[in-house]
DNA sequence: CGCGCGCAGCATTTACATCA
DNA sequence: GTGATGTAAATGCTGCGCGC
């Protein structure tokens, strides 16, 4: 401990021993002994009770040693206590505490990933949902305009087999999205006008 | 193998320091 | 002066390694 430090800290020892008392010991209890906490005395921790925070060199030096190894040894607790004039005690109480900040900081940082992710997924979703809305619209006009087609073709040959098509389809057969099968619904192999429908709805 | 012991880590709580 | 926040420390518990 050098001179500087000296007077940071007070002796944890001597302000422990006499900190608690053991609310149970006294019926010489087997189980588990409850200690309870005793009031601090003003007088007893006093004008030196603020000399318990760490000088920044030292808590500079903690932090150096966690970045390296956020675990202690007995060995390492010992030579990072000696090298910067702390109580070992203090040293693993300090890791211990440095180890809850990070994880708590750990944490944050995976919870704000996760939202910037989740963000990016709903303006997916809305994105791909327009673009469902604008099939959907297309689809329908392909299909008005079969209609169409198909109608005129049978005023031009009411009784032609080959232009007999079926519209009598559900429109919206096509699925959740209205777009399922899609591909197999309408082959063309033949001409109506020029071009004959063949309905392969019924063969899948 | 089972047991006790010591130690380190963790969750929780308490006490104190500091700041707005 | 007071409440909020950060930090050092205490406590009780668990798990693990080790010697007996």
């Amino acid at each position: 401990m050098n001179q500087e430090n000296a007077h940071l800290f007070f002796n944890i020892q001597d302000h422990t021993s006499s900190l608690y008392t053991y609310a149970t010991s006294a019926e010489g209890e087997t189980k588990k002994k409850k200690r309870q906490r005793r009031k601090k005395d003003k007088n007893e921790g006093g004008a030196d009770a603020r000399k318990r925070k760490l000088s920044a060199a030292q808590v500079n030096g903690l932090e150096t040693y966690f970045s390296i190894d956020h675990n202690l040894e007995t060995q390492r607790k010992e030579r990072i206590a000696s090298e910067l004039g702390l109580d070992p005690q203090q040293v693993a109480i300090w890791f211990q505490n440095r180890r809850v900040r990070w994880r708590v900081k750990k944490l944050e940082d995976e919870y704000y990933k996760l939202k910037a992710t989740h963000e990016n997924v709903i303006v997916e979703k809305s994105q791909l949902e327009s673009q469902v809305l604008r099939l959907k619209a297309q689809l329908s006009d392909a299909q008005n305009e079969m209609t169409r087609l198909v109608e005129r073709s049978d005023g031009v040959s009411s009784n032609s087999q080959s232009s007999s098509f079926s519209m009598d389809m559900d429109p919206f057969f096509l699925g959740d999205f209205g777009m399922e099968g899609l591909e197999k619904v309408f082959y063309f192999n033949n001409s109506v006008n020029g071009m004959e429908w063949v309905n392969n709805v019924y063969d899948m």
